[in-house]
DNA sequence: GTGGGATTTGACCAAATGGTCAAGATGCAA
DNA sequence: TTGCATCTTGACCATTTGGTCAAATCCCAC
C-alpha cells in the first residue's frame, strides 16, 4: 500500500540498519572518502565511488539519495574524529605535557587519515558550505573553552603569554600541513608521514618548536640522547 | 594562404602580444584565479570564467586553447610570486631579522592574495598534477639552499638546533593557513587577514612563536609596549 | 576608405554525469 | 516452498559542459 517505503532503505525505522545496509553504507563511505579527498566534491563521480565500493551506481543511489548526501555523510563521519583531540586538553595537567600530547594526537591523525584531512581542508577552502554551522557553534564553543584553559596557564605564569587562538591555529596548521601537502613534502624530502621515522622526526620538530615558542621546556628534562 | 594562423592568436610571433591580447589574457587570468580558487579545477567552468572576464566562452577559447591551458597559465602566473619571498632569505643577515622578514612577507602574501594561496593549496592537495616537476626541481633546489643557510646559522650558534626543513614547513603551514582556512578563522574569531589589525596581530603571534621556538630573541630588544 | 588579418560570437556537437525507473534477483519469515 | 520486502541493476533521460566552426565584426596599415 505504501508507495513511499520503496525508495527508502528500510533504514531508520528505529535506527536499526540491516546487516546488508550496515556493510554497504560503510563500503560507500570509505570509497567516498577516497574519491572526494582525491578529486574534491566536483571532481568526484558517483560512478567511481560505486565502482570502488563494488556496486552499481544505481545501487549506491539506493543507499544515498544524491551525491551531496554521500558527501554530507562522509563529512559528518570524519568530523567528530577530527575534532576529538582538542577535547582532551586537560586544564589540570601540565601545560607542556598537555600541548605535546595534543600535537602528537594531531600528527597521529594526519598520519593515519590523510584523506580525511584533505577532505576537511577541501571543504573549508571552498567556503565550508556544509559545515560552516558546526564551525560557528560547536567548534567555536570548544575553541573558546580551550583558549580559556591556556589563558589560565599563562596567568598562572606556567607559560609565556601567547595569544591562545593563534597557538591553536599554529598547531592545526602545522600538523595538518603534513597530511594535506604530503605530495609537496615528499617531493622535497623524499618521505612523508607514512614513514614512521619521518613521523617521529616531524613530531619531535614541531613539538619542540611550538612548545619552546610558548616558553615551555621541551623536551622535558630526562635523557636527551645525542 | 595559411589556414594555420587562423586559430592562433597572432601571438607569439616574437613574444609581442597586441594591446588587445595583453588586456584580454590579463582579464582571463584574473577571472580564472578567482574561479579556480573558489571551485577547484573540476568545479570551475570556462563559461563562468569567460563571463567574469567579460567575454564569450568562444572568445576565451580563442586566447587559451583549453580549460587546462587556462589552469596551467594561472598556476604559472602565481607560482613565481608565491615562491619569491624564500629567495630573499639572506645568509649574511641576522637570523631573527631574516626569518621575521620572511614570515612577514608570507603573511603579506596570504593577506593580499588569498585566492592564489588557495589555488596553490588545491593543486598540491590533488597531487600537484601540473607543478610536481617544478616542486621536484626548482623548489627543491631552493629549499635545500636555504636549509643550508639555516644550518650555518645553527652551527655558528646563532640559533637553537632545529631541523631546517621542518622550520620552513612550519612557516609555510602557519602563514598559508590564514589564507586557506580564512572561512574557519572568521567563523572562530570574527576576523581574518583582510582586517589590518588582525594581520598585525597574526604576524606578531606567529613570528614570536616560531622565532622563540627557534631559540631567537623576539621581539628584539627595543620598546616593548604595554 | 578599404582590404585583410585580428577579434568576437552564436549555433552546434559529443561526452560526461547525476539521477530515475521498472524489472529482476535475493534473502528471509511463515 | 512460498510470499513479500529488501536489494540490485541495466536502460534510459536531462543537463551540464568543454570544445569546434563558420560567419560576422572590428581594427589598422596603406
Amino acid at each position: 500500500m505504501t508507495g513511499l517505503s520503496r525508495q527508502t532503505p528500510a533504514s531508520f525505522k528505529q535506527g536499526g540498519l540491516s546487516r546488508i545496509q550496515e556493510k554497504n553504507r560503510s563500503l560507500i563511505l570509505e570509497a567516498a572518502l577516497g574519491e572526494f579527498s582525491r578529486k574534491g566534491f566536483s571532481g568526484a563521480t558517483v560512478e567511481r565511488i560505486a565502482a570502488e565500493a563494488g556496486m552499481s551506481k544505481s545501487n549506491l543511489l539506493y543507499y544515498f539519495s544524491s551525491k551531496e548526501a554521500i558527501y554530507e555523510a562522509t563529512l559528518a563521519h570524519i568530523l567528530e574524529v577530527w575534532l576529538a583531540p582538542l577535547k582532551t586538553l586537560d586544564p589540570l595537567g601540565d601545560p607542556a605535557d598537555e600541548l605535546a600530547a595534543y600535537i602528537r594526537q594531531k600528527i597521529e591523525l594526519s598520519a593515519k587519515f590523510p584523506e580525511a584531512s584533505r577532505l576537511f581542508a577541501n571543504e573549508v577552502m571552498q567556503g565550508a558550505p556544509q559545515i560552516l554551522p558546526v564551525l560557528e557553534t560547536d567548534l567555536k564553543r570548544l575553541v573558546m573553552e580551550k583558549c580559556r584553559v591556556i589563558e589560565d596557564w599563562i596567568e598562572a605564569g606556567r607559560m609565556r603569554p601567547v595569544d591562545p587562538v593563534h597557538l591553536i591555529f599554529t598547531i592545526w596548521a602545522t600538523t595538518q600541513h603534513y597530511a594535506d601537502f604530503s605530495v609537496q613534502i615528499r617531493a622535497l624530502t623524499g618521505k612523508d608521514l607514512s614513514d614512521p621515522d619521518f613521523q617521529r622526526e616531524t613530531e619531535a620538530s614541531v613539538t619542540a618548536l611550538i612548545l619552546n615558542g610558548a616558553g615551555l621546556k621541551w623536551p622535558a628534562e630526562s635523557d636527551a640522547g645525542a
